[in-house]
RNA sequence: AGAGAAGUACCCAAGUGGCUCAAGGGGCUCCCCUGCUAAGGGAGUAGGUCGCUAACGCGGCGCGAGGGUUCGAAUCCCUUCUUCUCUGCCA
């Protein structure tokens, strides 16, 4: 969410930089009406229960020197039905600008490329060197389901489509993934590790900004206003909502394992085969909360903490910085790691990392002081995917492939699978 | 899941409609006393937010949360959340 007083103050601007991020901006044109209105309300409704505070005082001392206080009563009874008039209409009022508040996007921070659609995003490093293979490298899905270590079929049959069973060697390369990638943000990086509930309330999934614009995406519970998390993210930022930290506590970096959860809803069609874009997909997340003034120093920090898991398993991949078309609802400034898969001659995302700056602090409450007796600051969130588990299953499996169809497993997770060498 | 009880400031806690726009205590901060410590004495301690204002300030809200009744609500009513006890069920 947008701060109230820097929208009204710097209005154009606000418009301008949101108009950057190719948003439908036709709710905006509401915000000065309804802030004005607001204001006028709240002086009016103030000033009367100002009045209506004093005049109680005197019914209260009238009724006790055993005086007559039927005439101010009386003239408080049509100054209280006044107040509830406006009251309810300030209300209908705030209802409406608090609902604009939260369905604008954030500010595109003034180093975020300027584009209009994925294809202006920016590179801005590579890593590792593709491999060339003197055979036809196979699809994944392929690999794996003829090493029988993933079954989408039967996943299919007992839940549905976009779901899968990891088996043997395949659920055996998934925890291992977990377990390297906890371990090494939680020793090498300085994370404290977070295992958080899987289902999260509505207030929570406002505070990190997946509503109220995006509930198609999310899955819902039936019988309790509960959501799937459809990343980590949302539980463990909201660890702190509501609460005023102190400086000496920042910065604060969680490493959280979650199953996630998505609907995938506008994606018909799209990555129907694989592991890339299922229903249900583990991930290992990355958040952290931070002083305003470290956030950008902190993104480059946490962004790399992704790439090194990357440089640990050996698979080539390249760090985007997302345009503003590109960047999200609630980022201020977002990187995309896209790890290479041979079988699609392409990068495919693996990690997003993004500053929010105070954007979903504020929809969550989540301020620290500096000192003692200071005032309440909001302050900075980021988050990135440490990686995201099933896309990395995928990128080892086509990057590892050997002719025969075996998987070499990487040397770094050897420990975790029984000092295995090779998956066939 | 059922029955009961409870949520008041950093902590404990009084308060069943108006001299409480929240008593008292602990803790904390400052001061006095004392050679130092303990003990004792005194003072301070409600934060947050919103509105108005050039500013000093003034005002609104606040007793888990949200509504309602009333001239007036911590107090009465409704909804809801959380915690505790008992019963049930489960891992």
């Amino acid at each position: 969410m947008l701060d109230l007083k820097y929208v009204r103050a710097n209005f154009d601007e606000v418009k301008e930089k949101l108009s950057k991020r190719g948003e439908d901006l036709t709710g905006l044109d509401r915000f000065v009406e309804l802030d004005e209105k607001r204001r006028e309300l709240i002086g009016e409704t103030e000033t009367l229960k100002s009045n209506r505070n004093e005049v109680s005082k005197q019914v209260a001392e009238f009724k006790r020197e055993k005086k007559d206080a039927d005439h101010l009563i009386a003239e408080m009874r049509e100054v209280g039905d006044r107040i509830k008039a406006i009251d309810d209409e300030l209300r209908t009022v705030e209802d409406d600008l608090n609902h604009l508040m939260l369905t604008l996007p954030n500010l595109p921070h003034e180093s975020v490329p300027i584009g209009e659609t994925e294809d202006d995003n920016v590179p801005v490093r590579h890593w590792g060197d593709i491999k060339e293979f003197p055979f036809e490298p196979k699809a994944h899905w392929d690999l794996a389901t003829d090493l029988d270590i993933v079954d989408f079929e039967r996943a299919a049959k007992v839940t549905g489509s976009r779901f899968a069973f990891y088996k043997g060697a395949g659920a055996r390369l998934e925890r291992a993934l977990i377990n390297l990638m906890m371990d090494y943000h939680e020793d090498k990086h300085g994370y404290t590790e977070i295992l958080p509930p899987y289902m999260v309330n509505r207030e929570s999934m406002t505070g990190t900004g997946q509503l109220p614009k995006f509930e198609e995406d999310a899955f819902k519970i039936r019988e309790e206003d509960y959501f799937l998390v459809p990343t980590a993210e949302v539980p463990v930022t909201n660890l702190h909502r509501n609460e005023i930290l102190t400086a000496e506590e920042l910065p604060i970096g969680y490493v959280a394992y979650s199953a996630c959860f998505r609907s995938e809803a506008g994606s018909a069609g799209r990555d129907t085969r694989g592991l890339i874009r299922q229903h249900q997909f583990n991930k290992v997340e990355l958040v952290r909360f931070v002083k305003p003034e470290d956030s950008y120093e902190e993104l480059e920090k946490l962004t790399g903490h992704a790439e090194k898991i990357l440089q640990l398993l050996k698979l080539p991949y390249r760090v985007l910085s997302m345009c503003t078309a590109d960047l999200g609802f609630t980022a201020a400034k977002k990187y995309d790691i896209e790890v290479w898969l041979p079988s699609y001659g392409t990068y495919r995302e693996i990690s997003s990392c993004s500053n929010f700056e105070s954007f979903q602090a504020r929809r969550a409450q989540i301020r620290f002081r500096r000192e003692a007796k200071g005032k309440p600051e909001f302050v900075h969130t980021l988050n990135g995917s440490g990686l995201a588990i099933g896309r990395t299953v995928a990128a080892i499996l086509e990057n590892y492939q050997q002719e025969d169809g075996s998987i070499v497993i990487p040397e770094v997770l050897r420990p975790y699978m029984g000092n295995k060498e090779v998956i066939k």
